[in-house]
DNA sequence: TACATACAC
DNA sequence: TATGGTGTATGTA
């Protein structure tokens, strides 16, 4: 068990809190790991930053306190119906794990983009204030990307600083874009240096160019290419256009592959195979850390409990089961299967921001004009994305680094900088006057929710009169939609009633789905019931005929529903169908 | 609905 | 001297 997170007195969680990006150990490092955090610590104590990790640290070490007193008690209980319960949620997650897809996670080492002569000595992108990445080299000395430029320095006194470079990495993330498009048209791109491509259809019979599909019913026999082969390919292709190098991992879903990428950096890759024992014992021994979505405060928490590894959630699901909310808990018990999430592309934007640091100010007038700058910002590219909102909300960050947010929900959308001008500085006047005009921060932001397209589409052209244009709330056909979302222009694939926010997107998914067979997905639909996505490109055809027929009896109602009662309670009924409301009710149930 | 917190990159 | 900006999800009240 990790003692740094049972003991405050030297700060210890503190000291770990601050080693941010740490967590990935540098194999020849420089410093040792604990010297490392104590310079970092050293050189930053008594600042106003640090002062505002040490609340935010004290606070989550309460929590955890707080949680270790309940497992305590939890541990002595007896605990059948649980252990039930939660056996049932890992026997119906192992039966619907899926093996069939073949995902691909690349990472470009975009730092390599700079002067070759740098290559071998420590350097890192950024400025005094703040790093955007570093090269290996300067990694060896424990420097990391979000770390400050002047930590920095003194971890590594002759690390070299480079001013960043936007449009040059934007450039060459174009270049690459333009490579993974060729193997999926529907890859993702998670930032600049990241992404995630699904090669399953490309292994199978299906190639895409420029959003045009050929159809190869022998393509890997033709080319002999197994997944790893693809991905190679498409490393070389990268290096011979970018001379930038990148290393992936290549697994069944993306959760494994991103982890998989990590492994063999840079320039390498790492393969983990379709099989039931090889990601068990993958995962068995995986850091919690290294699980997207695990971040410091869960990690914290989870150490706690005296657990460090995958198989560590696993061998204390039921613990976890009492412990955590039903959501964390679902997530939980998937990573440590194993099982990613459930495939989403095209997910519609939700807000739109605007936020920048400064020097610290208390003048309101100083403030009024940092908004009106940031409300012409915020308008402009709300104007290139053809959106408005009707949420506006204002983020501030005092000089001693304590957020605030102040929201309000306006009586029409807006999208002009006269309206989110205006409105942002009630909300600012509002808090000043709250504060009896005691406001000094050093950061203020903009940011417009509850987002609507300004334009709109003719919905009776082309293969769109097939599709239901936008949600109507009232319809069980959208029963699996959130009906908080009304928006216009949003197309819902009739067959796996995806949704997407262009006609040329949806009609270019809808081939795909044609061609899908009836696989099963990797585990279940997320809470929120959003609709998943089905392997696009496996082996059965699907005729156009049938398409048709399934569309049509995919909007009757079910009839003979059966009534299913909770086993706990016994008191609250629920329909067949409707087995994960009754699971939800269940998981309630049992923990209050 | 409003706000805070956690997380990714 | 000095610790980012953009966006999503979730818990709580
Ligand atoms: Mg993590
Ligand atoms: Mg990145």
């Amino acid at each position: 068990m990790d003692q740094n997170f049972h003991d405050t007195n030297d700060d210890n969680s503190l000291k770990r809190r601050l080693l941010i990006n740490q967590n990935k150990e540098s194999s020849n490092g420089i410093h040792t790991r604990e010297e490392i955090q104590n310079i970092i610590y050293e050189v930053s104590k008594g600042s106003k930053f640090f002062n505002n990790e040490k609340v935010k640290d004290d606070l989550s070490t309460e929590k955890m306190n707080a949680l270790i007193q309940k497992a305590e008690i939890i541990k002595g209980k007896d605990l059948v119906v649980e252990r039930s319960v939660v056996e049932n949620k890992i026997k119906e997650l192992k039966k619907n794990r899926n093996l069939d897809n073949f995902i691909d996670a690349f990472y470009a080492s975009v730092h390599e983009l700079e002067n070759p002569e740098l290559k071998d000595k420590p350097m890192a992108v950024g400025g005094e204030r703040m790093l955007c990445t570093a090269n290996y080299a300067a990694r060896r000395y424990g420097v990391r990307s979000a770390m400050p430029g002047y930590i920095a320095k003194k971890l590594c006194p002759e690390l070299i600083l480079i001013p960043v470079n936007f449009p040059k990495y934007e450039a060459f993330a174009s270049q690459i874009r333009q490579i993974f498009e060729v193997y999926d048209p529907n890859f993702q791109s998670m930032s600049l240096d990241e992404a995630y491509l699904n090669i399953t259809g490309l292994i199978n019979r299906i190639t895409v160019k420029k959003n045009i599909l050929f159809f190869n019913p022998d393509y890997s026999v033709k080319h002999n290419m197994s997944p790893v082969d693809v991905v190679n390919e498409i490393r070389n292709k990268i290096y011979l256009k970018t001379k930038l190098t990148a290393s992936a991992g290549l697994a069944a879903n993306r959760f494994l592959s991103k982890v998989c990428s990590d492994i063999n950096k840079p320039n390498g890759l790492y393969v983990l195979p379709n099989n039931v024992e090889a990601i068990m014992e993958f995962v068995h021994k995986l850091n919690i850390r290294k699980v997207p979505g695990i971040g410091r405060v869960l990690e914290k928490t989870l150490n706690g409990l005296d657990i460090t590894t995958c198989g560590d959630i696993l061998k204390n699901n039921v613990l976890l089961y009492k412990l955590m909310s039903n959501t964390t808990f679902n997530f939980l018990l998937k990573r440590s299967l194993g099982l990613g999430d459930v495939e989403f592309s095209d997910a519609e934007r939700k807000s739109i921001g605007v936020e920048r640091s400064f020097e610290p100010i208390d003048n309101m007038e100083l403030m009024i004009l940092k908004l009106e700058t940031m409300s012409s910002s915020l308008a402009e590219d709300l104007t290139e994305k053809n959106l408005k909102g009707l949420v506006l909300t204002l983020k501030l960050k005092s000089y001693e680094f304590k957020l605030t947010t102040r929201s309000k929900t306006l009586s029409n959308s807006i999208h002009t900088f006269e309206d989110i001008f205006s409105n942002s500085k009630q909300l600012l006047k509002a808090e000043f006057k709250e504060r009896n005009f005691n406001l000094k921060v050093r950061l203020l932001g903009l940011q417009l929710s509850k987002l609507s397209s300004v334009s709109t589409l003719n919905e009776n052209d082309g293969i769109l009169k097939y599709l239901k244009r936008g949600r109507d709330p009232e319809s069980e056909d959208y029963k699996c939609l959130d009906s908080t979302k009304r928006e216009a222009n949003k197309f819902i694939c009739p067959v796996c009633q995806e949704i997407f926010t262009t006609e040329l997107k949806i009609s270019s998914h809808i081939e795909f789905c044609l061609h899908k067979s009836s696989s099963a997905v990797d585990a279940f639909p997320s809470k929120k019931n959003k609709c998943h996505r089905t392997n696009p490109m496996t082996k059965d055809n699907i005729s156009q005929k049938s398409i048709f027929s399934f569309l049509e009896t995919k909007n009757k109602k079910k009839i003979d529903k059966k009534t299913i009662f909770c086993p706990i309670c016994n008191a609250i009924s629920f329909d067949e169908e409707n087995v994960a409301e009754l699971n939800s009710h269940i998981d309630n149930c049992l923990r209050s």
